[in-house]
DNA sequence: GTTTTATTGCAACATTGTTGCGGTATTTGT
DNA sequence: ACAAATACCGCAACAATGTTGCAATAAAAC
């Protein structure tokens, strides 16, 4: 019963979706990591529940606008938490998504927005991957 | 024996390929196609290959930098040709694809190479994907 | 505490992607 | 043009990933 459960509870009320156990656990997890992370990981971690209650309760979190993929150029695919711009109506991500080719990790780094201008085309949202090294690996 | 057949052998033997029925087939879809070409599409239109064959195939082609990946928010993965600059070193993509809402297409547009500058990170790749309404559903 | 309703677990299925190996087609060299 | 060498394909089997329906269960409302 520490102080980040009792946000997490919150998170889920204030989104009307019960505050189920797979629900806190898997919140709990996408919370305190520092890097996005990746299904199997979040799986390996919650091995007493089904593989399908999982996938359904991350896409109950994706639609009600608390966490979000991050959806890198691998067959992974990664979660984190939204920021508060984020609705049932829709995810307004201003960030980069970062993979380091060292780590492997996945970031979400807060950037300026990003505008680009194409002719006759209307732009809704625009996703930017960045590959490299992080900080952490940065000598 | 039309003309673009000849271009894609071409293509297979500069990159040390056998020009298989297989590839010529694969290639010639991607290269015919105006946006970039879904898996299921690709398979749809080679039924009479095997499935594996397709993968490997695809795979084969992506690693001998003729055809890249358009890796968007989706469990779909769709293929396009590379430009020249792409080797089998490695890929060098200074396009972003845009994914319309509407006609669902994924095209590939050039663009000015996106430039991002993040302190302690080293950036050796910026990938870019926009979803909106494409100039083809734009009214 | 009981009722109502959302959520979970299970089983079964569908899709997507991988590996090994024998047979076959493409090249290369003559 | 033909034979030999080699790369490639097809098949079978497997592994991983994702989905659906329904009965059992847990959370919330009264």
């Amino acid at each position: 019963m520490t102080s980040s459960k009792i946000d997490l509870n919150k998170i889920l009320r204030s989104a009307k979706l019960k505050a189920t156990k797979p629900r806190l656990d898997v919140l709990s997890i996408i919370n305190k990591a520092e890097a996005a992370v990746s299904h199997s990981e979040i799986q390996a971690k919650l091995e007493s529940f089904d593989r399908v209650t999982l996938y359904r309760t991350l896409n109950t979190l994706i639609e009600k606008g608390i966490i979000h993929k991050a959806h890198v150029e691998s067959t992974e695919v990664f979660y984190a938490m939204c920021t508060t711009s984020c609705t049932e109506e829709g995810h307004k991500h201003e960030h980069i998504h970062f993979v380091c080719d060292k780590c492997e990790e996945v970031t979400c780094i807060d950037s300026e927005p990003i505008s680009i201008k194409l002719p006759n085309h209307i732009i809704s949202e625009v996703r930017v991957q960045a590959t490299g090294i992080c900080d952490k690996c940065f000598v």
